[in-house]
DNA sequence: ATGTAC
């Protein structure tokens, strides 16, 4: 990025000056300078136009691992009124809508697996968990039991006996987000779904068994239930076909709408509709059985992995940690100014980062701060951070959601092969599933940027506090 | 992210 067209506010905030005549709202950068430095340009200039939208609160932010997106930057967060005009962006959002991170902490030490072991639970794994493009899985639905899920989100998997009911507490929304209208989405998107609840995906998702490496916090930490050495498993993946397939539908329409109601848009990708409007409220429907179908697959992936720890290690204990999104938009309160208000906060590759004492927060973190999960890229490891009181007034409660991509999936494939990334990362210790080479390539460790300083940053920013890093051990790719 | 390519 042009630094030249950033203002420092502090070490980690950064600002873009308003032009004489520039109508739109403020704009907050958050990162070190060298993250910022290393952004696309691309991400100034989208975040400069969600700041045009109507009925924004606040300022329109970037997280320190934004990079160019759809419309939105992915790492980008608005906060809108929807008795102010504020409108709903599917770009806003991310096609894959509710995608997120799903942690839990085994009761086994790092020292209780023996190489054997990590290559018999890597094959099992593997073996147990649907990975990959177009994938489906063991679950082959109908249409009336998809609505099911649509509508019951995790809450519709424990009671199809996918996991133990103490799962719920540590989902957001006890896994069952209100206000889902699955009548809002099209028999097409359904039927992409049907044979895709309980899959990974492809792309950046994974399966990753990884080991509590360096404790930050140890007060948060022993709340989280973590220590040093322990074996955790974190699911990174979302709502599928059907999040994809109700993003492009609703593009079209949002596009619309914007358009009938005279919303001039600096770019066709920011697509959006008031909140009080017929598309906007249907579209907020269809979203919210979306992030019901996401918690729902995590959720199935979970027992799916807890059957496979069983298979090699009888008895073993696997409790949920925490599962975040980082693809949502959710109504919430905040306050903004000394005033409380009721916002509709886009979070897109961004993660809710509730501080200590919010009443959302499960009761047994709640002293400590909601868990913030940022993934890394595999084979690099990821950070277990906690939400903080600083958050909430500096982001709306907002913070990363993993490392960000340094370059294109095109340029990554020029530089690697996946058989060689596979080998690197073998002789690190890490084992790698993947169904697809091409994916490994693209997916190379070094075709995302630092994880460290981006948790780093996101730490010095205010956004949330590290507790833990966790490196991976064996990872499943798709 | 995605039956990766309307």
């Amino acid at each position: 990025m042009n630094m030249n067209l950033l203002e420092r506010i502090d070490d980690y905030t950064w600002t873009i000056p308003l032009k004489v005549g520039e109508k739109r709202s403020g704009i907050r950068l958050y990162g070190s300078e060298p993250l910022l430095k290393s952004m696309d340009d691309k991400v100034l200039e989208q975040i400069t136009n969600v700041a045009t939208l109507p009925g924004l609160v606040g300022e329109a932010m970037t997280m320190p691992d934004a990079h160019w997106g759809y419309g939105f930057p992915i790492g980008g967060v608005a906060a809108f009124d929807a008795e102010e005009g504020g409108i709903i962006s599917a770009g806003g959002v991310g096609f894959d809508i509710s995608c997120g991170i799903r942690c839990l902490r085994t009761n086994l030490m790092r020292e209780d697996l023996t190489s054997t072991d990590l290559t018999k639970l890597a094959d099992e794994l593997s073996r147990a968990i649907p990975a990959g493009v177009g994938r489906e899985g063991k679950l082959r639905l109908t249409l009336d039991e998809l609505d099911d899920v649509l509508r019951g989100g995790a809450q519709w998997a424990i009671h199809h006996g996918y996991g133990l009911g103490e799962d719920l507490s540590f989902v957001e929304e006890m896994g069952k987000m209100q206000g889902a209208r699955p009548e809002n989405i099209s028999r097409l998107a359904k039927e992409r779904q049907l044979g895709e609840v309980g899959t990974l995906g492809s792309g950046n998702h994974y399966l990753e068994v990884q080991e509590v490496a360096k404790i930050y916090d140890e007060k948060a930490a022993e709340a989280f239930g973590i220590k040093k050495g322990q074996i955790v498993v974190s699911i990174h993946c979302g709502s599928r076909a059907l999040g994809h397939q109700i993003g492009t539908e609703y593009l079209v329409s949002l596009a619309k709408a914007a358009t009938r109601l005279g919303i001039s848009l600096p770019d066709r990708e920011l697509a959006c509709a008031p909140i009080h409007s017929p598309e906007g409220q249907e579209y907020i429907g269809a979203m919210n059985a979306a992030i019901n179908c996401a918690m729902a697959n995590r959720q199935v992936l979970t027992h799916m992995t807890r059957n496979a720890f069983e298979c090699l290690f009888k008895g073993v204990k696997i409790e949920t940690l925490y599962d975040v999104s980082h693809n949502t938009c959710k109504e919430e309160t905040h306050l903004v100014n000394g005033v409380e208000r009721n916002l509709w906060v886009h979070r897109k590759g961004a993660t809710r980062a509730f501080g200590p004492g919010h009443p959302d927060i499960p009761v047994r973190y709640r002293s400590v701060g909601q868990p913030v999960i940022i993934g890394g890229s595999m084979g690099t490891g990821s950070y277990i951070l906690a939400g903080t009181k600083e958050g909430e007034e500096r982001a709306f409660s907002s913070a990363s959601h993993g490392a960000g991509r340094a370059m294109s999936r095109h340029q990554a494939l020029k530089l690697w092969k996946g058989k060689q990334v596979i080998q690197e990362l073998a002789q690190k210790g890490i084992l790698i599933r993947s169904a697809s080479m091409r994916g490994v390539a693209e997916e190379a460790p070094d075709a995302y940027k630092d994880v460290d300083l981006v948790a780093q940053a996101t730490e010095k920013a205010g956004l949330a506090r590290r507790v833990a890093f966790l490196r991976p051990k064996v990872c499943i790719k798709g």
